[in-house]
DNA sequence: TTAAATTTTTAGGCATGCCTAAATTATATA
DNA sequence: TATATAATTTAGGCATGCCTAAAAATTTAA
């Protein structure tokens, strides 16, 4: 199987899990519009690499292999969202976006996203950068940065040098 | 043909178009170390759907509708890349990165991306929260942020309202 | 508990994007 | 201008992730 398809896979299967002992291919079936046939394929190959147990007409749960690949998707996957949350797009499409981009991404890139969430989540107000993007985004207008804030940022950048 | 496929294939053969009447199997198969035969297929259904002109034995040509797919994803893979690039991501990471991103993002997703590049760009220096950023991805220390900012904010925004 | 309904699996197909090996066409050279 | 060489195409295969139709197992309910 393909590393996306295991991806995508798993962590519908530990979205689906949850309150349920194990979860069958109509589970799967109806959440993606396939058909069961198609699932029980894709149970079988899961089963095959070791990311589910699966038994016949009883459906599957996933490993502790499986378990690590769902947690670590899934984690990303919220970090992508909040990421475009905080640039300005629409819930829904940051949803979307974060789901295609959860697979592609390289780690030292996550890492960089991880990290300009902290620091954003981290600020007591919404930062004046990004103030002004979504006006931007919103209006086509660009406002122009006060000079306030240049000359915040020389000072604070000499002190360091 | 997948939107994707299509959108790597036009991409390339833009490139590699470059300073060429003509694009044979040839180049595009070394450039991605598949076979000829390969890219004969590519071609046939790439000029079937009209990305093309294909004549046996004398390779291809886009056309316009396939120059059209060409430059808009040149310009997206472009800015996808300074996007990364400005957050601090490695040059041939970005690459990598933006070139899996140019197929998945929403159109308004690449909206706000562009408009990122845009504000950035327009800095006169780089902006503080970025150095901030870049200093936490690299010492995995973040700093705190000075209180003149904080006011600064604030007192830009109680203007604006 | 046995028949009916539902769920799951099997078997065989299909499109995609790749492959190899062999045939065909173009080109370079003697 | 032949002919050897190189490039391209055809033909037939393969894995993936999906499909349908039919068979098998399970569950429900009479």
């Amino acid at each position: 199987m393909r590393k996306r398809t295991i991806e995508n896979y798993v962590e519908l299967v530990y979205d689906v899990q949850k309150g349920k002992k194990r979860v069958h291919t109509n589970d799967i079936a109806s959440a993606l519009n396939i058909t069961p046939a198609s699932v029980t394929e894709i149970f079988q190959k899961l089963s095959n690499e070791g990311y589910v147990s699966y038994k016949k007409y009883c459906g599957i749960k996933l490993t502790n292999k499986g378990l690590n690949v769902a947690l670590k998707i899934k984690s990303k996957h919220s970090t992508l969202k909040e990421f475009l949350i905080i640039l300005g797009i629409d819930r829904d499409i940051a949803e979307k976006d974060a789901c295609e981009m959860e697979h592609i991404l390289h780690p030292s890139t996550m890492d960089t996203v991880i990290k300009f969430v902290e620091v954003v989540k981290n600020c007591e107000i919404t930062p004046f950068w990004l103030e002004r993007l979504k006006e931007y985004v919103k209006t086509g207008k660009l406002s122009k940065c006060p000079e306030e804030f240049y000359e915040l940022c020389k000072n604070y950048q000499k002190i360091k040098n």
